[in-house]
DNA sequence: CAGTCGATTCACT
DNA sequence: GTGAATCGACTGA
C-alpha cells in the first residue's frame, strides 16, 4: 500500500499566512479528531476569521490575557475557549507569531465516527445537525479546554489535525458578516461558508443581553 | 471585589 | 420569536 498524501496534516506554513487567506482555504478540508475509539472526521463547511489586534470582534482586541494567550503564539495551534458557562469553541491560530488571529470553526459535515459524535450530541436529530454551529462542532468532536494550545500540525499521534486535500472551489464559497458579533466588528464580511451546504449554521445577528438594572419598572 | 456579559444552544410560545 | 441556562473571564472601582 502506498502512503496516502491526503491523510497528512497540513504544514505550519499553511497557517502562517494572513487569516483572511487561510479562512476560505480551510473550507472543504478534513478535521480529524483522534479518539480512543478511533478517528472522527469532519469536512469543514463554515468558518469565521478573527483578524488581529485591530479587530473589535476578536478576543485579542484588548491585548493578551491568560485566556487568549494561545492566539499570540505560533500558527497551527488550537485556541479553545469556554463560553456561556456551558460550551466550548475552537479556533486555529493563523498568521505570523505575535499578530494574534484565528479562524473559528463554525460548522462541518461528519464524515466518519457518526456513532461517537451522536453519543456526545444526544440532542442532534440528524447527522447534519451534529456539527451545525461552533459549540455543536466542538461537542460532537469531544473538544474542550484540555485541547487548548495543541499543535494541529504535529504528527499522527496528535489528538487533532487538519488533513491535506482539495479545498472547496472558490466559486462555491460565499462570505458575509460574522454571526453573533456586534459593534464595529459586525460589518466585516469575515464569515465564509460553502454555498448551499446543509450543515452550515443559520446567521444570527448579535443580541445584547438584558441587564439586571433594566428590570421592569412601573416608572416611565 | 462585584457587576456584567459572552464568537451559543435549547425549550417553549 | 423570546428567554433561560450557567460559569468564568474581564472590567473598572
Amino acid at each position: 500500500m502506498i502512503a496516502t498524501p491526503d491523510r497528512t496534516p497540513l504544514t505550519r506554513r499553511f497557517f502562517d499566512r494572513p487569516v483572511l487567506e487561510v479562512a476560505p482555504d480551510l473550507l472543504g478540508r478534513t478535521l480529524v479528531r483522534r479518539t480512543p475509539d478511533g478517528p472522527v472526521e469532519l469536512r469543514l463547511t463554515e468558518v469565521e476569521a478573527y483578524a488581529g489586534l485591530a479587530d473589535p470582534g476578536s478576543h485579542a482586541y484588548r491585548g493578551r490575557t491568560e485566556r487568549n494567550a494561545v492566539m499570540f503564539g505560533p500558527p497551527g495551534h488550537a485556541y479553545v475557549y469556554f463560553t456561556y458557562g456551558m460550551w466550548h469553541c475552537m479556533n486555529l491560530v493563523c498568521g505570523p507569531e505575535g499578530s494574534p488571529s484565528g479562524v473559528l470553526l463554525r460548522a462541518g459535515e461528519i464524515l466518519s465516527g457518526h456513532e461517537w459524535a451522536h453519543k456526545h450530541r444526544p440532542n442532534a436529530r440528524s447527522d447534519r445537525e451534529l456539527a451545525k454551529g461552533p459549540a455543536r462542532l466542538a461537542t460532537a468532536l469531544g473538544i474542550d479546554r484540555r485541547l487548548n494550545g495543541i499543535d494541529v500540525c504535529a504528527g499522527p499521534q496528535s489528538p487533532m489535525a487538519i488533513l491535506t486535500g482539495a479545498p472547496a472551489p472558490a466559486d462555491q464559497v460565499l462570505s458575509g458578516p460574522r454571526t453573533g458579533v456586534g459593534g464595529e466588528g459586525a460589518t466585516h464580511p469575515y464569515r465564509f461558508w460553502i454555498d448551499g451546504d446543509p450543515t452550515v449554521s443559520p446567521y444570527r445577528a448579535h443580541t445584547p443581553r438584558r441587564r439586571k438594572s433594566d428590570a421592569p419598572s412601573d416608572a416611565t
